[in-house]
DNA sequence: TTGTAAGCGTTATCAT
DNA sequence: ATGATAACGCTTACAA
């Protein structure tokens, strides 16, 4: 009755199904899991808990794991291997039945491991470089491209821009992006003009300061991620500069602070929710048919722009 | 030799650990969970998961977990006490060993089956009825009353205050605090200085619109949590004012945003990792001993005051 | 259609 | 100190 069998009799049915009532029978997950090698759970890995993008990760996976009927247990690694590696283990050991994972380092053995049970694995929002590995990341080319078309249609010609970290793949890819369609437009991107930090709001603060420093200062500023602009913007108006009025400024995720701040950010939007429903929309198919493998790897996800205060066109 | 047992030879260790590390053994937890009756999980229910306090108490709650060898399985309660009573019953039957919950639902049963069971629950960040349940809870009336003081120290006449929703006891609670306080140091909180809404962004643009409006604005207003402060600085600055100068603005909670807003937002802090050390360190000694009870229930934490710009004093 | 038995990977108990 | 055996609660296969 408990598993749905066809083959019972109605009356057997209810009889069983009054004393589940009775009883406050409720199976148990463990014990099932046992038998039927399901854990009834996904778990999902993020380096970072604090910061709005993961916090989004968790709460869609949380949705649709739910949806699903598989509970949740979530790890974060703090981008360290041997926490990463420890979740994992505790993982299979617990019978997950598909893990999501965002940004797992490449020495990670998760791979291999998942392939040899077999187990779905989708990891978001960071390549990975095994091609049998399902995989959904922003065009983050693309994100650094349309900033710099914004800005050259808008009249700038001294354009800055504030990086994230030189060893972080999406990084490089969205300095090349926003570099190579900045050139494309006539723009050149120098050395002075390129900041390079992390991805918070010090960061912004700190690259302010720089950019303040010059004797031409650049006329708009793209910064990687949202946080570091918001540092930009405050560092900016503290120093009594008028934005977008004597310098624009151009942010990237769009995290609710984005609107919050005065002026309003503009900035390019990542589809939090849409990297959790494709990895979900995977891992189902995987689960129904194993030797699944989505149609393009890595799937790419596209940014969008979100237009607000902080940009203004020069023309 | 695996649960680490004295009655074993040296040697016979040694060729066990050998075995273990030729064929890469890992105990199977579920397995392990049907004879021992525990599951090596904690739970951690929220209502809401992208929001920066609940975000932290998950952040520490994994912390704590991962310190004590436990997996984290979360749960979006999302206010909805039939989410609420499903995720409770996954949790059982994973044969979890401890529960965190933030805001149950008085309503729950969650506390008859966790003292069936002898499961170690803490509630945090809201009060429940029932005095054998530890709870974790901050000084709310403490909250307000250090506004209330703070601003009439300040020598400000005209205060007002964004206030959480009526039917919210935490709320009510800042509420009260704040009142009482004023009252205590001369100063009356009248009806058109007093604006109701929920927690965010969006009520405390609406506040300012609303004060704006009156013909005798107040100089100093308190919002129960940043986001509306921060909605309240947001629309003051839009509206031409100048924050502190025209008018102090003070928030609640100490979240990030606060200290990146311009200019910088003085607000009342939340120890939120308080919180989950606190409640862990219950969960700890419950574990150990399960009629252990922590001497004071409900246990209150402190609010402090971080003093930024976003206000001064007027004399 | 229903009942019975074996086995999943552990831990605990009991002989040896 | 070691090895054998039962039991945890479930699913599956097979017998009735």
């Amino acid at each position: 009755v408990v598993s749905g069998s066809a083959n019972v009799e109605a009356s057997t049915r209810a009889r069983v199904q009054q004393a589940i009532e009775d009883t406050g029978y409720k199976p148990n997950i463990n014990a099932r899991s046992l038998r039927s090698r399901s854990g009834q759970l996904v778990g999902l890995a993020v380096p970072q808990i604090v910061n709005e993008a993961f916090a989004h990760f968790i709460h869609f996976a949380e949705q649709e794991a739910h949806r699903m009927g598989y509970g949740l247990v979530i790890g974060n690694t703090e981008d360290d291997p041997e926490r990463e590696q420890k979740f994992i283990d505790d993982l299979l050991s617990r019978n997950v039945d598909a893990i999501i994972f965002s940004r797992v380092s490449d020495a990670s053995r998760l791979p291999m491991k998942a392939r040899e049970r077999n187990l779905p694995l989708v990891v978001i929002d960071r390549g990975i470089d095994d091609e049998d590995i399902p995989s959904i990341e922003l065009d983050n080319v693309e994100a650094g491209a349309i900033v710099a078309r914004l800005f050259a249609r808008g009249g700038h010609h001294r354009v800055a821009m504030v990086a994230g970290p030189e060893n972080v793949r999406l990084a490089r890819e969205r300095s090349a992006g926003f570099t190579k369609a900045a050139a494309a437009a006539g723009l050149t991107l120098q050395e002075p003009y390129v900041y390079e930090g992390s991805f918070e709001f010090e960061t912004g603060v700190a690259a302010a300061d720089h950019f303040l420093s010059l004797a031409e200062r650049p006329t708009a500023v793209w910064a990687q991620c949202d946080l570091a602009a918001v540092g930009l913007m405050h560092r900016f108006v503290e120093h009594g500069l008028t934005v977008p009025d004597d310098i624009s400024v151009v942010g990237m995720d769009n995290v609710a602070i984005a609107r919050m701040v005065y002026p309003p950010l503009t900035t390019v939007m990542q589809p939090f929710e849409e990297f959790c429903s494709r990895a979900f929309s995977i891992i189902h198919r995987q689960l129904e048919d194993p030797s699944y493998r989505p149609e393009a790897n890595p799937v790419v996800v596209r940014p969008s722009m979100v237009l607000r205060e902080s940009y203004r066109n020069l023309n």
